[in-house]
Parts: structure tokens; C-alpha cells; sequence
DNA sequence: CTGAAAGCGCTAACAA
DNA sequence: TTGTTAGCGCTTTCAG
């Protein structure tokens, strides 16, 4: 049982040394002799102290503790990154504090006042479109993944890491063309948004007119695909208005399965008749059979990368580039 | 844009008064007219000052964190629960670490460490019967979620909350006879642990020896229960061998899919011929169709006792019980 | 009602 | 190579 009384004064008297050495040792700073040194870990082991990292916070001004701002951990996705940045994170003998916003740019600018206080090290946000990152105190190095690369930052200390949605929508629609699909029923919740700038639906359009398709308006839809039943309904609908379809590309698993569902309710044959493609390699897309299509989006290399570049900030290093972008990969399953 | 640099002293001065008063009225500590209160404030929102919670923390000795330690955000169930903890200590001003073990005791120690160095006012341990709460700091207040309420505990600032599994349990199988079942699949990924102690099992045995139903050891199934595959697999078989059930109990939701799909698969209709029913009530249960019926675990009442009771005990309010239970609600849907 | 001052545990500049 | 000491920003006792 760890006790949580002995500190760095007590190491000092019990070696008899000074607290500036015990330190030294802690740190490894070096300037002692190696006789000193091994009776001091001696003493700490003795002794299981433990250094109290809010006392050491106070004294460099920085709190071993990253804060990562997130919509929602409950989001598969999300939580598959925020474990990855703990566990490295915690490998560097950083604290993770989390803070979910909900959508909620309120809490963000909220979340913003306690991150100052806390004197943490720095910011990983996971980007929801709300967050305005230009409230967070100026000094801390920050990272965003999934941050749109047109929004334009003047913040120091800022890089971001996100996938390339073009490209991945580009092999995407490419897969499913040559698997033979034709009329791209094209399905996402932020339509409206991407046919301006998001990369997503650029890619679409680029593999489409590379092929010579034309695009279907009416297969463009625009609904909430962060569940299933709006996706069937949408589906359902163009099947019963006879709007013919042989591809689905679709912005998340759960909107896979929706359509899917809606497609069988039909007696449309998936793959044989309509070939589906989700997004996110969620677990949802391996639990169903056929097993869904998908995109995987690689969240640990995405972490990996931010965290990285965090750390090379935190030390002052000058980064080499401040975006990240990771590929993404489809990975065909039974519906196709 | 927040900025970093001003301190107690700086307010004190820009008010004219002591650093004293202007702590009292950080902290509504009283003791100081109304006069006074007003100036500082003012002074505080000029200076857009935020009291340095490090600083803080080094005195009274404790930081306004509390150590949420679960096996892995990413499932589903631990994520809803840490999504509410982190809202409800937020209120509470309160900063949430997380650390997720991996279902690896090796990590929980370490970050027992951590947790110790932090000076965090509390701990609340999502269970995974992997965790050694002994190796814990004695002193620091710890509530569990999920553990067991047969475990011994000695340590002192301890409560646990749990689902009242047998009681669920009980409750699933008599729907499932109520729909008119009575050869019950009990499928499971801890069965001889259960079979021994557990409290789902019990119920289960309970509901089926008050209708006069006998248990058929053959559909007493163990298998890996966090994904479909196991599952679909060993009711494969069973079907293969001609072993006959009407109804199938599983303990996740990932197993019923499982389940379901193996049916279907041999043109077993669900709900008609088999009913299933599921566990935790996850977003797969709902993407389902037909959806799946599953069990309401209720996370953000787990989450609201958790936070409760520690807050209790980290004000050294004397807590009238130590064990909080919830009873879980069975979801009848379309499996059923 | 208000202020002076000690000190939480640590780091780092400076002195030896 | 080692030690002394100031001070990070805050709370709290004690004196007024």
C-alpha cells in the first residue's frame, strides 16, 4: 500500500544529503557521484516516495498533464484516439485529463479557464466543428485532429493532424466503381458544408468525372448518419420513389447499416444488387454479416502523430511541419 | 484569448488590499465587507485572473482531480459511464484524469503511482476484476463501480455501486418465458466464475426453477462474448448438433448479434422461433432491425452514486451506506 | 473586517 | 560534487 507522506526532505535527511541533490538524482541531472546517487535511490525505494508532481508543477510553472478536449468519448472513434493518446501519454509520464464538450463551444471556452489553471503542458482537441481553439490560453502548445487544413490559424504553437477524407473518398468511389456500380447514392450529415469545402465530397466528384459518371443529384443525401434510421428512412424513400442506385457511400458505419437494413426490408441483395461502403471501420461494421466495407481511419496512428508533435513542442523543438495527414485505407468486406 | 500570468499578489495590489482577503473572497470564505468583495471581483474579471490551481493544490494538499482508472474508453458501457462522471465532477470543479488499464493490473499499479504523485482527491475505479484496489493509496477515497459486492474490502474511504445482475438476470429470463420460452440459451464469457458466485447466473437459475423449468447444461454456453464471431459460432454448432432452444440470454449485445445472425443463417426466425435478448443496451442494439432487446444498465446512475458518495467521502461526510446498487430494466424490442 | 507571514514540496541559481 | 536558499502561488493562523 502506497503511503503519501515523505518528501523529498525527509529522502535528503535519511541520506544524508542535500534535497538539492535528491533532486538532482530524481531528475537526473547529473553533477553527483555515483556512491550518492545509488544511496539515495536506496533511501527512495526504502522509503517508497514518490515525488509530488503538484509541488514540481508549481516550481516549473507546467503540470505533467495533457488535457484532451473531445466531443463525446462514448463516440467509437473519439475513444479509440483518446486511449491511444493516454497510453502514450502515459508512457512520457504525462497525466491525461479529459473533458467532453458535448457539441458545446460553451464548455469548450469553460473547459478553457480550468486547462489554464491547471497549468497543464498542453492541448490535444479533437475537433467538432464548434470548438473555437482560439480561445485556449496562447502559450500552450496545442493539437488538433481533424481539424479542417483550410480553416486558417494564427495561433504559435498550433499543428494539426487529420486524415485526407479527399483521398479516402476518392478510393472509395473508386472501389465501388470498379466494382461495377454506376448510379453513387452519396450519403453524409454535413452535404451542405462539403460540397463547399470539405475534401470528402471533392473526392467523390473526382473519381466520378475521372470515370465519366455523372453525378445523380437526387442520389446526393444529406442526413443524420450518427444512427441507423435516418439512413433507412432516406433509403426506403428512394426506393419507393423508384430511384434507381447500385453503390452507397456512406460518412459512417451505423448510416451502413441503415441502409443496408432498408435495402433488405426490399429484397435488394446486398452485395449482389447494391454495393455499400461505411466509414470508420467502427465495430459495428465487423459485428454484421456480411461484414460492412469500410474506411479505417487509423486512430492510434493519428494519436501517435499528435502526440509526437505535442511532446516536440512542449520541449521547444521547432517543428518540422505543422499538419499531419494520414491516409486512409478501405477495407473491402461482403458488401461490396 | 486567456492569458497566464497574473497572480493573487497582482490582484491584491490592483484592489488595494492583502493577498488574505482576496483568498477569502476566491473561496467565499467570508470575513470581509461587501465593499471589499465587490473591488476584488472587479479587479479579478479586469485582470480576466484565474486562481492557479497548482498552487492550490501544494497547500491543501490536494488537487480537484479525481483518477478515473477503467479497462479501455472504447467500450462502449465504460465510456458512457466516464462521459457523466466527467460532466458531473466538472460541475463540481473538478478535473477528470483517466487511465485505462487494458484489463492489465501491472498498469494499475503504476498508475496508483501516478494517482499518489497527483495528490487527487479521489479515485473511482471502473471494475474489470483485474484491478488490486489494495495497491491503492490508503488515504485517498475510493469508489468502484461493478465490483463485486462479495469481495472483501478493508480499506477505510471505500463504497462500491453495482447493477443488480441477478436481479436483471431474473428478470430477462421470466420475460423470455413469459414470450413463451423454455429451452433457454445462457450464454456467457465468465461462466464458471459465475456458475459460482456471480449473481447472473443465480437469477437466472432462480427464474427458471420457479417456472418449473429444467436447465439443459447444453445451453450453458462460454464463450467470448465482446464480439459476434464466438457467439455465432457455438450457436452454429448447436444448431449443426440439433440441440434445440427457444430462447437465448446473452451477456453483451455484440453476442446477440452474433446469435441473431447464426439464425438467420439457418432460416430461424427471430423473434418467432428463438427470442433473443441482449446486454447493456448498446448503440448496436437500437442499429439493429429488428432492434434488439437488451438490458438498461443505466451508466449515468452508476456515474451520479459514484460521484455522490465520493464527494461524500472527500468532505468527510459520514456515508450512511457503503454499497449503492441499480437495478437494471429489461428493453423489450423486436428480438423478443 | 484586514493584513503579515509561514510554509506546502519542489527546482535552480549561486556559493562553496 | 555538494549544499544553501529563494521562491513558485496559494491558504491559513495569528495578531490587530
Amino acid at each position: 500500500m502506497v503511503k503519501n507522506n515523505v518528501s523529498i526532505r525527509d529522502i535528503a535527511e535519511k541520506s544524508g544529503v542535500s534535497v538539492a541533490t535528491v533532486s538532482r538524482v530524481i531528475n537526473n541531472r547529473g553533477k553527483y557521484s555515483k556512491e550518492t546517487r545509488d544511496r539515495v535511490l536506496k533511501v527512495i525505494r526504502e522509503f517508497d516516495y514518490t515525488p509530488n508532481m503538484t509541488a514540481k508543477a508549481l516550481r516549473i510553472r507546467r503540470q505533467q498533464a495533457i488535457g484532451v478536449i473531445l466531443p463525446e468519448v462514448t463516440n467509437e472513434y473519439f475513444a479509440a484516439i483518446t486511449l491511444k493518446i493516454q497510453e502514450q501519454l502515459f508512457d512520457l509520464g504525462y497525466i491525461t485529463m479529459i473533458f467532453n464538450t458535448s457539441y458545446n463551444n460553451e464548455y469548450a471556452v469553460r473547459y478553457s479557464e480550468m486547462i489554464k489553471a491547471q497549468n497543464v503542458s498542453g492541448i490535444i482537441c479533437i475537433y467538432d466543428r464548434q470548438t473555437d481553439i482560439n480561445k485556449f490560453p496562447e502559450d500552450i502548445p496545442i493539437v488538433c485532429i481533424g481539424y479542417d487544413p483550410k480553416t486558417k490559424v494564427k495561433r504559435k504553437n498550433f499543428a494539426r493532424v487529420y486524415v485526407d477524407v479527399a483521398h479516402a473518398s476518392w478510393v472509395v468511389t473508386n472501389a465501388l466503381i470498379a466494382k461495377g456500380c454506376r448510379k453513387i447514392l452519396y450519403m453524409s450529415n454535413w452535404l451542405k458544408k462539403e460540397e463547399g469545402v470539405s475534401g470528402r465530397f471533392l473526392g467523390f466528384k473526382k473519381a466520378m468525372e475521372e470515370n465519366g459518371l455523372e453525378i445523380d443529384k437526387r442520389l446526393l443525401i444529406d442526413v443524420d448518419t450518427t444512427g441507423a434510421s435516418s439512413a433507412y428512412e432516406a433509403v426506403t424513400r428512394l426506393i419507393k420513389s423508384g430511384i434507381e442506385f447500385d453503390g452507397v457511400a456512406c460518412n459512417s458505419d451505423q448510416a451502413a447499416t441503415g441502409v443496408i437494413f432498408a435495402l433488405n426490408a426490399h429484397n435488394i441483395n446486398v452485395p449482389r444488387d447494391v454495393k455499400v461502403i461505411g466509414f470508420d471501420n467502427t465495430a459495428v461494421s465487423k459485428l454484421f454479416m456480411p461484414a460492412i466495407s469500410s474506411v479505417e481511419v487509423r486512430p492510434e496512428l493519428q494519436s501517435k502523430y499528435a502526440v509526437e508533435c505535442l511532446m516536440a513542442m512542449i520541449n521547444g523543438e521547432k517543428l518540422d511541419r505543422h499538419e499531419y495527414v494520414v491516409s486512409a485505407e478501405v477495407i473491402l468486406r461482403g458488401t461490396t
